[in-house]
DNA sequence: CCTTACGTTTTGTCAGACAAAGCGCCTCCG
DNA sequence: CGGAGGCGCTTTGTCTGACAAAACGTAAGG
């Protein structure tokens, strides 16, 4: 199915882009700074030019660089954040990112037929057997999202009894160290909501407590839905942060 | 300072990249459908077939496409979302797409000093003059979001008064067309809020409604700050959703 | 009828070359 | 001595051609 699930991901170009930008990240190399020149820079990596040009340019497409003709490739002058809905997926990390103990629980797994909005999203006829995650995700013991997981029985077959050693798992990772499933994409619908009494109580909050809630479906590099999440976030809890592309480049 | 600003956008892989993604956004080709080969398509599009891969080698990165050797490049079975946070950029666009007529209410536009908050995310020194644009917006007449925009006077120069035609307009444009500064990207923090009482009055909607706030911070491509925006949702007024990049490509 | 081997198609990567655009340095002129 | 203009170098943008790796369809053979 994955060509390779090599070294740094699927494809040269993709492994350049990631190097690029942990240099970045590290700040190894900090806003201003000026990159080698691309003959330079591609021999530095060991990658013909036309290699390092498309992740170059997957980078100036996402602002982390500028390049103008004749002056040379600079690290853009913007600020980067963590916490970011668009790179930080899961929870787990999110609360890991902002330096807080992860912890869960009222881990609850169990399966049954799909019902009929969760099995549409999921693009699989309904009353398809899923497994479903509920558990009260903790960041420094204090409970901060109420998650409900829902994943069709096609994707993790008859091995779902690892799914019981979520006790402080990362469910991506799960997938795809466990059944080869690597989550490439999330489409995610974000919408304020009012604690409702079950989930105030789940999260130790009071009832009508603001929460922010997330409906998320995440892809394979197929485009075949493989997780429905609903996660409810307190929303003092985090600072939720999203990179938007201007319309100078997008119509 | 920029290079040429010709039709697509700046350079021409970029220009290539808009309009493959044109061809799939209006449904010309599906998800499923298979692209032409690489030497073909580019021929087609008039360009070689370095400069193609790298529009290619975006596309795939954001989910559009699916490339696999010896097999071919498909256009991604996911589904597209209008309304999208990342690339649906300002309100009235955001409007016009859910198919409603855009309108502006108490629209005041005035100068002063910047507050110690504010000027810090524009990165401009405290007490710097910028200009302040507070309008409500209507979609089919009925208010949706109340926003306070903040340009640094550095920005706009001495040309200001143009801001006060912005009865439906869109300020990105208005940006672009007088004043050349082309919105690259954006940064925004999502909180969810209770309206308070001024806010309610204005959006017209009982104290303690649920709204989403948006703090966003606009960059142009160079990486300099040039509006900030503070934006109050009615949160039943729309559907907003993020498109979340897996684990799998950015570890 | 199933399995296996082959060839074709397609994407992935590389190398080299030329054009266009900034930037810095030098020279020339006042 | 100071400023302005021109020249050349550097760097990115784009093109051309080529070969390798991988996947699919087809045909031959058991």
């Amino acid at each position: 199915m994955s060509s390779q699930g090599g070294p740094g991901g699927r494809g040269l170009g993709t492994a350049v882009r990631d190097r690029i930008r942990e240099r970045i990240e590290s700040g190894a190399w900090r806003p201003g700074h000026r990159l080698p020149a691309e003959p330079h820079l591609a021999s530095l990596l060991g990658v013909s030019r036309a290699t390092l040009r498309e992740a170059l340019k997957v980078l100036a497409d996402d602002g982390w660089i500028t390049r103008t003709p004749g002056a040379g490739t600079y690290v853009t002058h913007r600020p980067r954040l963590k916490n970011n809905l668009d790179v930080n997926f899961g929870v787990s990390e999110l609360i890991e990112s902002m330096g807080m103990r992860v912890g869960t629980q009222g881990l609850r797994v169990y399966d049954g037929p799909a019902g009929a909005s969760e099995a549409a999203r999921l693009a699989i006829p309904p009353e398809s057997r899923v497994f479903v995650i509920e558990r009260i995700r903790t960041a420094d013991y204090e409970p901060v999202v109420f998650s409900r997981d829902v994943i069709p029985a096609s994707i993790v077959g008859e091995g779902a009894q690892a799914l019981d050693s979520l006790g402080q798992g990362t469910l991506y990772r799960m997938l795809e160290e466990e059944f080869g499933v690597v989550v490439n994409q999330g489409l995610a619908e974000i919408k304020p909501v009012k604690a409702d009494r079950w989930t105030a109580s789940q999260l130790r909050v009071p009832t009508g407590t603001m929460l922010l809630y997330l409906l998320q479906v995440d892809y394979d590099d197929t485009g075949r839905a493989v997780l429905l999440s609903h996660e409810h976030h307190v929303a003092d809890a985090f600072e939720i942060t999203v990179v938007r592309r201007g319309p100078g480049r997008n119509t």
